[in-house]
DNA sequence: GTTATGTATGTAACCGGTTACACGTTCACG
DNA sequence: CGTGAACGTGTAACCGGTTACATACATAAC
């Protein structure tokens, strides 16, 4: 079932056809009325393949994503889709961004634009970026990026903040030995929050702090990282943890080691992903808006597609949300 | 730079170009050798639209999941995705597949098949499913669907067998009280496992048990599940939810009103997302392969894509881990 | 009544591939 | 040396839309 076959049906050509699906009031009511009549008996639908060959649009994104195995990607693409869906455009995922072989299954020419999210920016980043000549958004702070790409287009969140809003709620609690546990990658979110950390600690002298890295999908090297922070001589009195996966490892970890949190431990998360709240203790974390930084990384690469000449990049604030992990304002310290 | 352009260059007709591009036997060595020359210095790539157009293919697959907030349906799509780009297809993502509106958005004729797993498969589904003209494979148990389309394609794993593993493992270590937190919904998941929970205390007369529901993106739902759980007179020594989700919820609440686990309640989830080990305590659940679900679906798909005549349905067996929250072998019960 | 303006519609080119069919060579074989 | 098969290549139709431009007609203005 195609455009001529119902052009013939109705008795009108195809490009009436056409214009009516298209810009309805380019057509005459009657005409209209015949031909949207025709295309609901007949249940026609356009080819997408054919007016993607025809308008060089193929309204599709594709969204890179380095896993799908932490929900705060899974919220992130949840919110992407759902804003593309609302207007006509379908999501690709590439769920393995941070694979360099997965980018050459990634066609270019099969995509009207890209947001990127999370893969590892630093090294060949430079090399992949400029290969892509579509329009994309990243999902990472704009300021890092501007070597890489002129005017990048980003929606991201004031992690440095968030960082410091989490150490400084420690330390305004009484914390003055903090044990931190950052990422074990090269990459700018890494590096930004270590930079917050450092800044920090740099500014508050009296508290001491150690570092330790981890990767999120690797529980055990967590436990190590963790484990690593109980026998420093100091012990430290709070954990802070660049995401809430690793902080869900640190309660695992403490809980094994007997040590009570947030009595002795108090443990700070990051993201805020759904499964913050069901763990045991429930945890504090810094909040981002998860959702609405794939939603609004959608629009802004839609209206840049379109051409209108949209905001360049927004900046989400974050905030502390406080739960069972944390000491309630109010209660003694290390009681 | 379209496929002209190309063949002007090398000097040949568009039909060796695509032939050499296509079926490269089908062209003499040293033309081979020309047009490959002229394709890799223009970094050639064909048009997908058009190739879609012109074979009626468009080589991408729609997957139909009805969240991406927890990590069972993460993985899958994760494994889903990963088949198919070894195969050179893309995955489209819809995330809302209980959302009927998100149905609309599907545009069948822009891909060559679906994934579609988890969706409500009970009220609308006939309608739903009739309506799909392309190849699909369901993850879910091919026989609920005998009714629903003739010879479905199904990817599925024995939940029957693993609920009645649950339970008889929780039995067997001694409880004789058990409460089951089930989905509130009504799918063929649901049904089968509260069919294979109702078959085994029918079987096992002397085991008390109680039936409770909850939706798992829900946390309050299911600490209200639990706590009807908790108040029963005779209180069960062991809870086993329909998802891991659900599982931490009951751990978290369990925890909340000082109960043990597993000392005074043993609790046994099911999915084995990542998740299960980062608990506190880590979860006892039925493991199924994830996202082998998903990688095997695609495979199916895109061989029944191509009308090789493929197994019709796959069965995986699933086995029951047991970590933390169950008691160990030998350790003494009700301790 | 003639001309200008606007509206509705049709014609045909175009998007960029694939492939059936035709054609020309080369080679083996009788 | 003539014939047919096999092979390599080119021509042109086709996939199913969109849209610039032409055309026809109705209406308004003078």
């Amino acid at each position: 079932m195609n455009i001529r076959e119902i052009a013939r049906i109705a008795g009108v050509s195809v490009a009436t056809v056409s214009r009516c699906l298209n810009q309805p009031d380019k057509v005459s009511a009657a005409t209209r009325k015949k031909i949207m009549g025709v295309v609901n008996d007949m249940g026609y639908t356009p080819s997408p393949s054919a007016q993607s060959l025809s308008t060089g649009q193929t309204r599709t994104v594709a969204c890179v994503v380095p896993t799908l195995r932490n929900e705060f990607f899974g919220q992130l693409v949840e919110g992407c889709q759902q804003a593309l869906g609302r207007r006509g455009y379908q999501l690709l995922v590439f769920s393995t961004g941070n694979d360099p072989a997965a980018w050459n299954h990634l066609n270019l020419r099969a995509v009207d634009g890209l947001v990127i999210s999370g893969t590892d920016f630093t090294d060949s980043a430079k090399e992949r970026l400029a290969r892509i000549t579509k329009p994309y958004v990243i999902i990472e702070n704009a300021e890092d990026f501007v070597d890489l790409c002129d005017s990048p287009k980003a929606v991201y969140i004031n992690d440095y903040s968030g960082v410091q809003m989490a150490l400084s709620h420690l330390y305004e609690t009484g914390n003055r030995a903090i044990g931190v546990i950052s990422f074990a990658d090269d990459t700018f979110v890494t590096r930004r929050r270590d930079k917050a950390a450092a800044d920090f600690f740099t500014a508050h002298p009296d508290c001491a702090h150690f570092m330790a890295k981890s990767d999120y999908t690797d529980l055990d090297g967590t436990l190590a990282a963790c484990e690593a922070l109980l026998a420093k001589k100091r012990r430290p009195t709070a954990i802070f943890t660049y995401n809430d996966m690793i902080a869900a490892g640190v309660l695992r970890c403490l809980a094994s080691h007997g040590v009570n949190v947030p009595e002795e431990i108090e443990v700070i998360g990051f993201d805020n992903i759904p499964l913050a709240r069901f763990l045991t203790p429930s945890l504090s974390t810094v909040a981002a808006p998860n959702r609405s930084l794939g939603e609004k990384a959608a629009e802004i690469l839609l209206e840049f597609i379109r051409g209108d000449n949209a905001a360049v990049s927004v900046l989400y604030p974050v905030e502390l949300v406080l739960r069972e992990s944390t000491r309630q304002p109010g209660a003694s310290k290390k009681s």
